[in-house]
DNA sequence: ACAAAAAGTCAAATATATATTGCATTATGA
DNA sequence: TCATAATGCAATATATATTTGACTTTTTGT
């Protein structure tokens, strides 16, 4: 599933898919195939986005109810 | 850092590392890992791990401030 | 004290996250 | 329009999560 939350945090905070890379020591494919849903990050890289956004878990990588959508 | 939390979640609905283990699919050692605090899992596995004990992301696996205590 | 269940651990194998490189496409601003 | 930044997308390589199987140690109940 696409994680357009992870999406709009970052667009809110105004930086690039490189840039956050950098900050959490990431490459930038790998931030954008979260961001596509293309894969299963680790709970480290979360926890380290989430620093950077300055969101938690729940905030960006919790869905209430697993709707299937998109 | 070892999950203490995970550890109480689990204990609270009194089930074994090896059920919880069997419950979210994934080995009995993985769970133990976990707890242990030997490595980093996905957040796929996270995600599976709170819904099997009726919590959050937050609840089991986010830390407010990083104490590095153990 | 004894037996059985639960938990810790280790080595080797496999699956998958992440890196690296490179190119194509779509904004965006001058 | 042109240049540049930002994003998407693959192929291959590497690091590491997870499995498997087996053994030891600790807990728990009787």
């Amino acid at each position: 599933m696409k994680n357009i939350k992870l999406k709009v945090a970052r667009v809110e905070k105004d930086i690039s898919q490189a840039e956050l890379a950098t900050r959490v020591g990431v490459t930038r494919q790998t931030i954008g195939m979260i961001e596509t849903g293309k894969f299963n990050p680790s709970l480290q890289l979360c926890i380290a986005i989430c620093k950077a956004l300055g969101k938690t878990l729940n905030d960006l990588f919790w869905e209430e109810n697993d709707n299937e959508k998109n």
